[in-house]
RNA sequence: GGCCCGGUAGUUCAGUUGGUUAGAACGCUAGCCUGUCACGCUAGAGGUCGACGGUUCGAGCCCGUUUCGGGUCGCCA
């Protein structure tokens, strides 16, 4: 009824036909006794002319990114233009239908070529997000984004998983991320939370022999937003395998998310399997859980090869180096701008740095004390430059890693257009809580402990290890698993060492441990972040790029003005009192 | 929650030591224009300088409070 082609299907071959096309008015460029209109839809943009004079004065009220119908010729243009699909023909227009109109201004412009809509003030775009939705960048995101898990759905249709949706209203739980309540009208006093993840459930399906589970799932965690972190709700491809290693999940891992990625990317891609780098490794060579590895450089442990060293600042301390390949042809200036990054941003005391200069001597920053044996033993050539970062031990890894970091960035290191990926494995069961002064589960209380009911019994805690492992694609963090702990033995002792009694155990997860008494296959699984992976492949570094209705970064809605007030008959409902009042607008 | 920064036209910003009528670009409106495609030219409209209070002869500018937002740390098993 409103049209019979798309905006971004016509060319050359279709000159001579009538048709009707449907779009928002992009552009209206009046020259007076012709005007030239951008007509637009989701497939592309088809110039329409108009010379009519009582077309041209229809024009008159019809306004940019207001909504029409049209009918007209395909006609070759005299002028045509290379850039746009459809350049080479335009619609000589003989009818137009005002089907939506549009207010005479907007709150920013749109699909503007003049402007820079990421400069736009991020709130005016949430508010007007259906607007902001009209921008191709976006607009494509979510395209993306359907794209993506569509690939997904198939992928793991293929490997023979089960989509299985699993409750939205659930329990609370008291260990991780802040819950959000739903209060219960039937039970007075009582509360849903919306599910931080399906874990608890997952690993129920796997005591019910569902044998592969995934699902496409919402999680809600009531913490702090970051720019790479969605505030409030965020998905995740959840998956889950009976009788599975963490081989098996790594193998699942390695099918599913390269293929996903080259289906949606020009980029190169890692293939499988991936580098595994264990977690104290990791914070040796990259000082960070997440290493980008687009990024050369590599961090060495020095604090041996300073042990009788003269150097004050030095002296029993850390040491950590990192060699720059090349990086000897740095100014003073270079070098003073990443000691003021050092200090300013990474709270290091110092950075240290020397240069090896062409005939491989030792020049500038602390070259008096750095020996030829320091030099060769890290592995430092004529022309290249070393930084060393001197603290506490943990402290030093840190700001080693933000170092490595901003090297990269400063000298362009990184590699382009490709995602790397590696998994860091065994993470540490246990960490300690110096503000608590006791032992805390370090990453999830549902990982199975390295050496099982053994290593719980026999070594210090703090040494043991977990079946437990993150995906990091280019410096992200893109996904936790695990192999779950499944007996609920193990499971009493392990919660036992982070000072949980077995009454504990039943009390807050007592359903996972009472379904592990019943025959309980041992099972393993991961959750990659579905819109981080999308974030990856549409390469934005903006989470809420690729969602199509965010929260802003203090969890708001401010196109829906949620949270809101309720009335105080709904809070009745639900047996709220709400006693402290912010002031009324 | 801590610390740092910001709020001036529809949008993005400038605004000197506190001093006349607060400016620019884009957008918008009107007029002119037959080959534009970031059209061009001319003219015009558009401001509670986030809000409240204070200092001052005088506040966009200084001070206090507050609100909204940005960054960062905490937080994210």
């Amino acid at each position: 009824m409103y049209r019979n082609h798309n905006c971004g299907e016509l060319n050359i071959k279709n000159v001579g036909e009538t048709v009707e096309l449907a779009g928002w008015v992009q552009r209206i460029r009046n020259l007076g006794s012709m005007q030239f209109v951008d007509l637009r839809d989701e497939k592309g943009i088809t110039q329409l002319v108009i010379s009519d004079e009582k077309l041209k004065e229809q024009m008159n009220e019809i306004n940019p990114e207001s909504v029409i119908s049209i009918e007209g010729k395909v006609v070759e243009r005299s002028n045509k233009n290379p850039k746009m699909p459809t350049g080479e023909i335009e619609i000589e227009t003989t009818k137009i239908t005002l089907l939506g109109k549009c207010k005479s201004s907007l709150p920013f412009e749109i699909n503007s070529e003049k402007i820079d809509i990421n400069n736009v003030r991020e709130d005016l775009r949430l508010q007007y997000r259906y607007l902001d939705l009209r921008n191709e960048k976006l607009h494509n995101n979510i395209l993306l984004r359907s794209k993506v898990m569509k690939s997904i759905r198939n992928k793991m249709d293929e490997l023979g998983f089960t989509e299985i949706q699993t409750p939205i209203l659930a329990n609370s739980s008291p260990e991780g991320a802040r819950d959000y309540l739903v209060p219960s009208r039937l039970h007075a006093g009582k509360f849903y939370a919306l599910p931080q993840a399906p874990q608890q459930f997952k690993q129920l399906l796997m005591v019910s022999g569902f044998d592969k589970y995934y699902q496409i799932a919402p999680c809600f965690r009531d913490e702090d937003p970051r720019a790479d972190r969605a505030p409030g709700e965020f998905y995740q491809l959840d998956f889950e395998m009976a009788f599975a290693t963490q081989e098996d999940v790594f193998k699942v891992i390695e099918e599913v998310v390269p293929s996903v990625f080259k289906e949606h990317t020009n980029w190169k891609v890692d293939e499988g399997p991936f580098v595994r780098i264990p977690y104290k490794e990791a914070m040796e060579k990259y000082g960070i859980d997440k290493p980008d590895l687009r990024n050369p450089l590599i961090i060495q442990d020095a604090t041996n090869l300073f042990k009788k060293t003269e150097f004050n600042a030095f002296k029993n301390k850390t040491i950590k180096a990192i060699v720059v390949p090349k990086g000897g042809s740095q100014g003073r200036k270079f070098f003073d701008n990443m000691t003021e990054y050092a200090v300013n941003e990474a709270e290091a005391q110092g950075l240290a740095w020397v240069k090896v200069d062409d005939e491989n001597n030792l020049t500038g920053g602390i070259a008096k004390f750095i020996t030829d044996e320091i030099k060769t033993e890290l592995g430092a050539k004529a022309g290249d430059s070393i930084f060393f970062i001197a603290d506490e031990f943990h402290k030093a890894q840190k700001i080693a890693g933000l170092v490595r970091i901003e090297l990269g960035k400063r000298l362009d290191l990184i590699e382009k257009n490709v995602y790397k990926f590696c998994f860091i494995v065994d993470f540490p069961m246990y960490e300690y809580n110096e503000d608590e002064q006791k032992i805390d589960f370090n990453h999830n209380p549902f990982s199975m402990p390295q050496g099982g009911m053994e290593a719980l019994q026999n070594k210090d805690p703090l040494e043991i290890l977990a079946y437990q492992f993150d995906l990091v694609c280019n410096g992200y963090e893109m996904a936790s698993g695990a192999v779950r702990n499944h007996d609920p033995e193990i499971m009493t002792k392990a919660f036992e060492i982070a000072g949980y009694t077995e009454e504990d155990v039943k009390k807050k997860f007592g359903a996972l441990y009472t379904a592990f008494q019943y025959g309980t296959p041992p099972h393993a699984g991961a959750a990659p972040g579905l819109d981080r992976m999308i974030m990856l492949i549409a390469d934005s570094g903006n989470i809420r790029d690729v969602i199509a209705f965010p929260k802003n970064k203090k969890a708001r809605d401010v196109m829906m003005n949620a949270p809101s007030k309720v009335t105080d008959e709904q809070l009745k409902d639900v047996h709220i009192k709400v006693t402290e009042f912010e002031e009324e607008e």
